[in-house]
DNA sequence: AATACATTTCAACAATCGCTGAAATATCCC
DNA sequence: GGGATATTTCAGCGATTGTTGAAATGTATT
């Protein structure tokens, strides 16, 4: 990843309303949901959530699929990959422990279906 | 961290001048570097680069100390740390290694979350 | 004190951003 | 087809962003 994309999805990271739409889209999972929900979730009218999903998509941060009448979002977890490896790799003194903390901070052992 | 401040670092670190301080930064260590060697480095403006200054360091990205006739700016890695476990924490369906392959879990073949 | 050096401050300005509300488009159901 | 639902498109707007260039500030040297 270039520096320039790293930007782009910064950008799109880096605004209170998307980074909610992006959070909430993490936790429907692969799934994804419908604008409506989202909208109703975050109680965001509908053209101002198009205007926040177009640029996360444009990002690759999220995908779009059309069932009926809805409009099915979901978040693409390697485009997050992506951007940590980025800031990892770039910010990082080239010690990547640095920013990569060992998982203090972080949910103990979830132990998620694999 | 809470979501309202990994928005701020990110909107500080989404700008491609601003990114590319912080970069440079990263790489000059813990010792910093001279705000005239930055401009001269990134060829920018002096008094553009100091609107970038102050933005990363008002999140806490960089810090600022004088010398004689010289501001010398340096990364706090403390703060990409901070951002990078935010992500991983809140962005990953609770499950940092798809955020955040370590090196010895990156040949790992990932399964299909359901 | 006078001069040079390093950086910041400030007032502009164009460009972009995020929001609202009305209209348009697409799909489903009767 | 007609009507209801889901979402997008578009124009307009105030607010914010990033840049420039001149002036101001702070520091070292003589």
């Amino acid at each position: 990843m270039k520096s320039a994309d790293a930007v782009v999805i910064l950008a799109a990271l880096a605004q209170d309303n998307r980074l909610d739409v992006f959070r909430l889209l993490v936790e429907a999972g692969p799934d994804g949901m419908p604008a409506g929900h989202i909208a109703g979730s975050l109680k965001m009218a509908p053209s101002a959530l198009t205007f926040h999903l177009d640029r996360l998509r444009d990002t690759g941060l999220i995908t779009v699929r059309r069932d009926g009448r809805s409009m099915i979002y979901a978040a693409r977890i390697e485009a997050m990959n992506n951007l940590v490896s980025y800031l990892t790799d770039h910010c990082c003194q080239g010690r990547p422990e640095l920013c990569r903390p060992t998982p203090h901070s972080a949910s103990r052992k979830l132990q998620k279906a694999r």
